[in-house]
DNA sequence: AACGATAATATGTATGCACTTATTTTGTCA
DNA sequence: TGACAAAATAAGTGCATACATATTATCGTT
């Protein structure tokens, strides 16, 4: 009983899935209005726009006022992924998390960061190198930059004992954020604290969080082969 | 106006997503009841409902039957990606978008893809090899196979001229599938391909798709360094 | 104290209705 | 013919209400 055949809303919205699927709404085709979908399928017009607006959401359909409803005819493949706390996502694989700082220190923001946070010039900012390991074995690293006009107080945390990612979640939560996937070729430097090789494939991500319009930290996360992001629906 | 003042439903979500932010309920805090915050911010319970069930999308809530709702105390950062079709992601950018097969076969599918699958046994499936092209450059290099069970027509098709892809989406929606984002280095053949050097870091997309339970096709994408993908909230 | 049935509770879902708003269609006038 | 105003349309939103369902809390029994 893995999936119970749904019903309410749900159901509606897969029976109306079924439809795209096995072509009875093709790609590009309108589809019948609200009002009349719900006297056809005997439930309440409200219940219809639950169904539809989920279906708008997974990005299959496209919904307009007055144009009504119409399946995408090119649909993107609309991807949601959740990115852990280093922590959770060593946990979740039944490892052990270690944390190790590497570096620490109060400079100007490079121009990459002054640029990313969305600052006309450098300031000085805390500047964060940390490991986070599985096992014993480095799991990512990662080079932040934390603005000390938003975040003043972080220069009094102890960020060989906390990691700054989970101090700032606990302690400054933000209302928006970039996110950025590369890959890049790890260079000696990074290759060792990663237990790579110079060359390796890494994967990067990097994230610059603000709250309102108060830029709070800019990070770079490498992680070493083998590592991968993964989504399903 | 690039933001007119929210109203109605979006306004509650943004008044209650404020008071996350100030700490008016912190981390792990829990709100008060639905019909509670109605009556305060004087509006039905349904708009609360809405509200809430938008921040519970968004990762930052979490709610539970009688359990009340909560906020999460180690937020994740929820990225919504689309991954569009090369020939949209290539005009999106205001260049010229080109397609080229590189290699066509019929044969049986290797252990990787048969698992990725989740097939028992190898089957005789559609091998098209083929490079996407950004004003003449090359901008994406894929490597599909289909299945040709599920999907027979696709040898009459000349995938010359039309994309595997494209061809697909168009003709055979999928209802699931997976999708991993990691980093490699570029082999020779590859590197030779993506106008690329050996060894050099390579993004790679790898996606399945299925109708039902039927596997549809199963993709690697490699794209050469300076590709990367991009969110924000 | 441990267990299990039972009650209480907060969110989830469904409905009918009224009204709003974006967008297209139509119609009129120059 | 074209441009602009007015009408029509289909989705969006809000509310009051009722009932469903998952979870937690309570209480009585052994």
């Amino acid at each position: 009983m893995t999936a119970p055949d749904p019903t309410g809303w749900r159901a509606l919205r897969n029976t109306i899935h079924q439809r795209i699927l096995d072509g009875t709404y093709g790609p590009g085709a309108r589809l019948p209005r609200d009002a009349d979908l719900a006297m056809e399928l005997g439930c309440a017009r409200t219940t219809v726009q639950r169904a539809m607006r989920a279906l708008a959401d997974e990005g299959l359909i496209e919904r307009k006022r007055k144009g009504g409803t119409r399946v995408l005819a090119r649909p993107v493949t609309r991807a949601t992924f959740d990115i852990p706390v280093a922590r959770e996502e060593v946990k979740a694989t039944g490892r052990a998390y270690g944390y190790q700082l590497v570096a620490r220190e109060i400079a100007p923001s490079p121009h990459s960061v002054t640029a990313a946070m969305g600052l006309s010039a450098p300031e000085r900012m805390l500047r964060a190198q940390a490991l986070h390991l599985a096992d014993r074995r480095p799991f990512m690293f990662e080079d932040r930059w934390i603005s000390l006009a938003t975040v003043p107080e972080i220069a009094g945390v102890d960020l060989a004992v906390e990691s700054a990612n989970e101090w700032l979640l606990a302690h400054r939560p933000y209302s928006h954020y970039t996110l950025r996937f590369s890959a890049a070729n790890a260079t000696a430097a990074q290759a060792e604290l990663l237990g790579a090789r110079a060359g390796d494939a890494l994967f990067v991500i990097e994230r610059c969080t603000w709250l309102g319009t108060a830029p709070i930290t800019c990070v770079t996360a490498l992680a070493p082969p083998g590592y991968a992001l993964i989504s399903r629906a």
